[in-house]
DNA sequence: AAGCCGGGGGC
DNA sequence: GCCCCAGGCTT
């Protein structure tokens, strides 16, 4: 059994690590500086989010918006446009706010107080102290899935990371560990270890640079940590939604509610039930309040999983007269429509849309 | 404290 | 299928 952590060895573990970094660390487009706004739009995008997955949409975002006065003030359907795919939209929508903030209040520069990061939209624990590591050289831990990970092995720490008070646990383990002089590198060096070596699965402790300060490795009951309790459900939903022209050639569409799930993005209206719906025609014409001229015969289905819920979508087709548009839904072009931001479930029904189309 | 909020990748 | 991912907000 080893021994609790000295201060020593708390010492030697944060160089090593971060001379391991230093070494090895990923060539990543938000590295190649430390200015706070790429710091911080890279940190938003990599919530819940993978390296690869953000990478595209970083560049992009980059250049589409390249200071923070950029995307202040751009239009909404922009900024939906440019996360379209990446999820949680909430997300950019709360960078906006939180951006518009720091150009009226803090004159341009993203604040170096913690409590001043704190209270910007969508700045939780995690992101203040990535940036406050990273860009401002500031001390702060960055408690994110990774550190769970990576300390609970290191220090055999049992608390469930399912619990919100776990955090400062955690918090606290990184604080007396984290390096006083290179703290950005320090918090760098977690996450690619956790990304790279210290996996959920399957860690390559060969490999480790920690390998000797590692508690878990040491008592051989790495699969022990880290220890998470509640496993979420999902719930299954049917939809059934419509690709609808005009007779002009235009098609349907309706911007989702501003509050919920896939907020202010756009979709071919849908109906939304429980169970099965069993005819397709009958139920969506009950649910949408315009005169509508349906093909009673599905173009097939679409599945889409998220988080929390899952979807059935079946599609079916149908023509309307433009004069009986009613508020609320647009016919749009297919110029019109590039420009619209659509959920990925919504991108499958018009691939789905397109191929049996072709096949005719 | 628990639920909501996307989408993709690994196994 | 399941779990995880550079989490935060709302209730
Ligand atoms: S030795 Fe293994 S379990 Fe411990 S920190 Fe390194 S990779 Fe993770």
């Amino acid at each position: 059994m080893m021994a609790k952590w000295s201060e020593i060895e708390k010492k030697q573990f944060s160089e090593v690590l971060v001379e391991w970094y230093e070494r090895e660390k990923r060539e990543l487009p938000w590295r190649e500086n430390t200015e706070a706004y790429r710091v911080w739009v890279s940190e938003i995008m990599l919530q819940q989010t993978q390296v690869d997955t953000v990478i595209p949409y970083f560049e992009r975002f980059m250049s589409l918006f390249p200071t923070m006065k950029d995307f202040a003030y751009a239009p909404e359907e922009q900024i939906l446009k440019a996360w379209e795919g990446l999820g949680y939209y909430s997300r950019v929508r709360n960078l906006q706010t939180a951006i518009r903030e720091v150009t009226e209040a803090y004159d341009g520069v993203v604040p170096q107080s913690k409590e001043a990061i704190l209270s910007l939209k969508g700045v939780g624990p995690y992101t203040a102290g990535a940036i406050l590591s990273i860009a401002y050289n500031q001390p702060e831990a960055a408690v994110d899935g990774n550190v769970y990970r990576v300390y609970s092995r290191l220090m055999r720490i049992d608390d469930d990371i399912s619990k919100a008070k776990t955090r400062k646990v955690f918090e606290q383990a990184v604080n007396e560990t984290i390096s006083q002089d290179k703290p950005g590198a320090f918090n760098q060096a977690l996450m690619d270890l956790g990304a790279t070596i210290c996996t959920p699965k399957n860690p390559k402790c060969d490999m480790c640079p920690v390998q000797k300060y590692c508690r878990a490795y040491a008592e051989n009951d790495i699969e022990k940590y880290p220890f998470k309790s509640k496993k979420l459900k999902t719930k299954q939903k049917y939809l059934v939604t419509a690709i609808i022209q005009s007779n002009d050639g235009r098609f349907l569409v309706q911007q989702r509610p501003s509050e919920g799930l896939l907020a202010n993005l756009w979709m071919f209206p849908s109906i939304e039930e429980e169970k099965p719906v069993e005819d397709l025609v009958e139920s969506y014409q009950a649910g949408v309040s315009m005169p509508l001229y349906l093909n009673n015969q599905s173009l097939g289905k679409v599945k889409h999983v998220f988080s929390h819920l899952k979807w059935d979508v079946e599609i079916i087709t149908g023509v309307m007269d433009e004069a009986d548009l009613i508020e609320g839904y647009r016919l749009v072009t297919l110029e019109e429509m590039k420009v619209l931001p659509f959920p990925v479930p919504y991108q499958k029904v018009w691939q789905l849309y397109l191929k049996t189309r072709s096949e005719l």
